[in-house]
DNA sequence: AGATACTGGATAGTGCTACTATCCATCGTA
DNA sequence: TACGATGGATAGTAGCACTATCCAGTATCT
């Protein structure tokens, strides 16, 4: 355990912690008080604190996407699927208030009428209705002409990810790819928004 | 303020303590332990909620937000700056590694051979460093193939936005753009992702 | 004018999360 | 056989975002 504490450069108590929870299975007990923790650990490890650190998981977030990596009956739409509900934080937006209920109609609308094929109850769709609904009610209604930019472009993207993760074959390969591909890929895509930002507003208005 | 509350839907103790916390102005005081709060407090309420709900802000986050708002000497350029600067959460890399200063020298050089003009100390390269030195421990470098579509993507959807910002023309609306169009644009933005993710996949695997 | 409810401000307490520290009976090694 | 290390159990901690209580001072109803 020191020596996968050392390997990874989480502390030991953290590691005993992770075990604890779940997100970490035991090692191979060797004897009453010693376990071997071959590289398969370490990986392991390495991928929880990726989830949580960059993809800004919680604890009990990134169990739930390990379970779910675990479970062999899961395979690639439907792990996606889990992914995205293991991530989704639940919002405190009441969900019954008519203009929360008038978004979520509209997204409905729009993501039909885009051809996309997604679940009704799509965790996204909340989401992304809370989004909508907070941008009207900030009174910043004209900003939301920019879903008609952001849709193309999302749409060609995750046909690009998806093809990559599917290029993979195996299901192991592949469900690591989903994971990191949507955790990770979330947190690369951001940061590259807020750079080409800055660019594309330092081309406005100069230095 | 009761009846602040009231409207705003948020309980009178958190007013309170965002009263506390600076987030909020005080009332005009009209008496020893009477104030008026009138419907630019309840805009600032909503807008704290929303960056805090779906945006995802700490508190301390939402206020450096405000701060740069009420700041009348920062302008578009700066406040985007600032505000990519508040809502930047620090990782817990160790950023004297050799792989992380590795990624962060390619996401730099990458970024140079897109011509695309930022500071060479935006948090957010540091962000996408984290991420790709992620992705590379983890053993998905494959994926990070797929910064060749995102760059370009992510520059046009920047150019949009910031247009659209620019085309309001004064300040105080400029300046909320901004804010609204950064924090909560990044949510419709992953929002509309996992959807697309959700129907790429389903195209290719079927129900 | 008096009873009652409510106000804004100060202080202290709560629940949750993600660890961190301590204890202890083994166990491997010198 | 001495000794530090190990894995497991239990308890404690720090930070965050509220939440509850207390208080003197209005406002309002009767």
């Amino acid at each position: 355990m020191a020596e996968l504490s050392q390997r990874s450069g989480v502390s030991i108590a953290t590691i005993k912690f992770y075990l604890r929870e779940g997100l970490l299975p035991p090692g191979t007990a060797t004897g009453r008080n010693q376990a071997d923790y071959p590289d398969e650990h370490l990986r392991r490890l390495r991928l929880i604190r990726a989830l949580i650190d960059v993809g800004g998981l919680t604890v009990a977030a990134a169990k739930n996407v390990l379970q779910a990596i675990d479970d062999p009956a899961i395979y690639g739409h439907d792990l996606l699927g889990v992914a995205h509900h293991a991530i989704a934080k639940q919002s405190r937006w009441d969900r019954s208030s008519p203009q929360w209920i008038a978004a979520r109609r509209e997204v409905a609308e729009r993501i039909t009428q885009l051809g996309w094929q997604v679940h009704s109850e799509a965790a996204a769709l909340d989401q992304l209705a809370d989004a909508v609904a907070a941008m009207r009610e900030l009174g910043q209604e004209d900003l939301l002409s920019l879903l008609d930019v952001y849709a193309p472009a999302m749409e060609k993207l995750a046909q690009k990810e998806v093809e990559a993760v599917v290029a993979r074959g195996e299901r192991a390969a592949m469900v690591e790819g989903v994971v990191t591909g949507t955790v990770l890929g979330e947190a690369i895509l951001t940061a590259l928004r807020r750079l080409a930002q800055e660019h594309a507003s330092a081309g406005q208005q100069g230095p």
